[in-house]
DNA sequence: AACTATTTATAAGA
DNA sequence: TTCTTATAAATAGTT
């Protein structure tokens, strides 16, 4: 800008960078400090050169003053985002599949940010509303539990009766064994054991 | 500067100062874009003016350079450290927006699905991982909560001294009144539910 | 919002 | 790094 203007773009040479990089940052926190004094006004300002170098300014404590952005602009996406009706209820596939949306909806505005960043409110916000999709989770889990169960206690009641059956009968030849030969008490255990080995909780 | 150099001292004229403030405010947000393009560095800019109304720039993610500024700052970490033992768990910040990443993929495969159409195993599973990220935000959340808890027992012990000093005064005129003879218990309490009045949790 | 006389900031050179 | 200096940029006071 000055002995010849210069045009905003990153500076090539990397000593001519580094000494740029001093001058305008000292003139940057300048600037930074008369506005505060002249204006009033509260100012963070944060500075990493390329190298990693860190630079800082603030009008008072930086803690309050980042606290105080958050507050600000957590208030503004909160407003955005209706807080959920958990009404229990309700689990019919459309409210579900949307309150699911919802709830990655919030958590993907989480991404490259900072749950140390939120605040009280926001954080008590944050786990009603994980609790809301939890529950869901824990009842449509349980659904299908009951159903795989109630499956399985009419297969193992059908093989019973079917046992019973054949025991009853004349053995034609040794290769017709029942479960009771086997040792087996129930068959939904077995199938029970056989399904947790391959969710991996066994 | 100009016309007349200044003194860099407050404005006293409202008007001055807001046209100054909206000057100068302009000419600080182009100085920190300028920096960073020309000299290849990250920063972040928060201003607040007298009136709260909030202006920011940063030349990435704010959220990711705040918590850079965290990572970098020793006072930031020596204050986190002593609050309540965490058990054995590592919650650093780096781990926790990691994870948080994790759990918002996981959750964005899910939009437009259904949780109906997911077998149980796949439940189990979601089941699990939400349980992390909540054990988590709880953590923060209660990290926060000692955080404010902190603050206001200092200041409760900072006004009820004052408070001590002030009645072992004569009492010029009844003007001069303290928290005791407005039977107010504890300081903290009386600050608490404000706080939560605020938050709408109360 | 514009204007403009000055002050400030700073690019290049030493 | 620091200083010098010519010039660009910012801006205080005015309209």
């Amino acid at each position: 800008m000055v002995r010849q203007k210069i045009e905003i773009k990153k500076i090539d040479n990397l000593t001519a960078r580094q000494v740029t990089f001093s001058k305008r940052r000292k003139g940057l926190f300048k600037k930074a400090r008369e506005l505060s004094t002249l204006c009033d006004a509260e100012i963070a300002l944060i500075v990493f050169s390329a190298s990693g170098k860190l630079f800082d300014y603030s009008s008072s404590s930086m803690m309050q003053l980042i606290q105080r952005y958050y507050n600000q602009t957590e208030k503004y996406k909160l407003l955005r985002q209706p807080p959920l009706q958990l009404q229990g209820s309700d689990h019919s596939l459309g409210k579900l599949s949307k309150h699911f949306m919802e709830l990655s909806i919030e958590l993907k505005q989480l991404e490259g940010e900072n749950l140390q960043g939120l605040s009280l409110a926001s954080l008590m916000k944050l786990e009603k509303l994980i609790e809301g999709g939890m529950s869901r989770i824990r009842k449509t889990k349980n659904e299908r539990f009951d159903d795989e169960m109630r499956e399985l206690k009419r297969r193992e009641l059908e093989l019973m009766g079917e046992n019973k059956r054949l025991n009853t009968q004349p053995i034609e030849n040794s290769s017709k064994r029942s479960a009771f030969d086997l040792g087996i008490e129930t068959i939904s255990d077995s199938i029970c054991s056989d399904t947790f080995l391959k969710l991996g909780y066994a």
